[in-house]
DNA sequence: ATGATCGGTTCGTATACTGAACCGTCGTTT
DNA sequence: AAACGACGGTTCAGTATACGAACCGATCAT
């Protein structure tokens, strides 16, 4: 791994949870030598991709950060066509949504939408999504590149009892994904929390992004259940249109039979 | 230079009119070797930074770039207090306005807002902005830390022939901005670019930022200036509220005579 | 065919990165 | 108030890592 990467990879331990960190923090985080992060810290804040809070020290995410964002936006306006269909996706289901876009072969988040409706609900706060442990990912796996199933094997992490960490468990689950046209975890990264994803295609009729709703896992009932899939599919259809894309004939074949949910039980009730 | 700055430096070749370069093209944007620009995009794309379009080979930036951002912006939120006032200041004064942000030495952009009224305009595309060439570099080097002269005087990069090239060409320029409450800089930066920059202070008291107005030299009329001074001080006075700082008295007392312009004369017609 | 330019690769050299140990400061604890 | 631990920051020898000249195969215009 190079210098660089090793510097830039100090900028994933910000979150929105943690947006302030100092010196021994971060060096904790990354477990790293203290003046290597030091250095590469210094690096960063002279590139503004990381500024010190001049009253405690402290680290935060730079300006120059965004600037290039908005270069990035301007030139694929991605966030732009997903923010509408995301929040309509997140007001219907009632739960959180989010968009995650594939570079190479790891998973970024672009956009996400909490829930509308509930004080207890899941977060989205990752640097990227884990492939094989998150519904976004399984379905990045089943619909994207080839590549990314020996990428996602490469780094099986266990982060709960119920994730795959085997090429077995995950391959199982990747064919359910292709069988069905959604991704699927059920506390595979964190316990009670539950979610579905479908992807989303570019311009270049390849696959570029993943759609998803994440919920708290006692909530879902075959109803919601029903009612995220036929959601997903409205919202994936949406963003890939306005990405300048369209769904594979295979994956509106398998998205055919969804029908909208009866009114049986209201989400927002 | 570190390997991680110098990867880093590649990412400013990228601008709203340069959105996707190749290699080559980067390499000789940077002046660097190709072996190395290469290695070093190797670098950036690993964590998502750049992207490469997989059919022209170009570079473009990545989508990591937009999830810091938005980090960022959750905890520092400047680019959302300061939209509203730099709309209306574009507004008011039908010219080009921007805000750009002092981090470490360096003042990068944080929200341009193009002329809402002239087809031909000031367009604000810099990855930073120029201490000793523009006025809000003046204007930064007036009312932001000491060190901020040494800085501009340590490059003194002449790009028109009203560039201030001189220890003391610079001295004359910050004592004026001191002397008024606004940098200026006419054709400084850019030929027949005339700008006038106001401070922005947060919530320490530092200088922070600073506000600015861009147009066509040729425009630029008496009455037109005395706009622009009036609306910057207001934008100036509603982004530091809205940052949770307070304006300095001095620069009060410096901005207590200005006056809105009678109108005789409607930018807008 | 030829040559120019493109993205990408190789390999020996030497530069610049690493991390253990150290420093001064600050806020607590005893 | 002395001792302590944790903090941000600095030093320096040793070596891992970055560098760039030269090279490769593909593409395109001449």
């Amino acid at each position: 791994m190079s210098s660089t990467t090793k510097a830039l990879e100090l900028l994933s331990c910000f979150s929105e949870a943690r947006p302030e960190l100092g010196l021994s923090e971060i060096r904790r985080i990354a477990g790293r030598d203290k003046a290597t992060t030091y250095r590469h810290l210094q690096d960063l804040e002279a590139v503004g991709f990381v500024e010190q809070n001049q009253v405690t020290k402290n680290y935060r995410l730079g300006p120059a950060l965004l600037h290039l964002a908005q270069v990035r936006e301007a030139s694929v306006p991605r966030k732009a066509g997903a923010e509408g269909p995301l929040a309509a996706l997140a007001k219907a289901t009632g739960e959180t949504a989010h968009v995650a876009v594939l570079s190479d072969k790891t998973l970024y988040p672009l956009l996400a939408r909490d829930s509308p409706t509930y004080a207890i609900r899941a977060i989205i706060d990752l640097a990227t999504f884990p492939l094989h442990a998150t519904s976004s990912g399984i379905c990045a796996v089943a619909f994207g590149p080839e590549a990314l199933f020996e990428q996602a094997c490469a780094a099986l992490e266990k982060y709960t009892e119920a994730t795959p960490v085997t090429r077995a468990a995950l391959t199982e689950e990747v064919a359910r994904a292709r069988a069905t046209g959604f991704g699927h975890g059920l506390g595979t990264f964190e316990a009670d929390i539950t979610s579905f994803a479908a992807p989303i295609f570019d311009q270049t009729g390849q696959f570029a992004a993943t759609v998803a709703v994440a919920g708290v896992a006692s909530r879902l009932t075959p109803h919601l259940e029903a009612l995220i899939k036929f959601e997903l599919a409205g919202a994936s259809r949406a963003i890939t249109r306005s990405w300048g894309g369209s769904l594979p004939a295979a994956i509106e074949d398998l998205w055919s039979d969804l029908t909208p949910p009866s009114e049986i039980q209201d989400p927002t009730s």
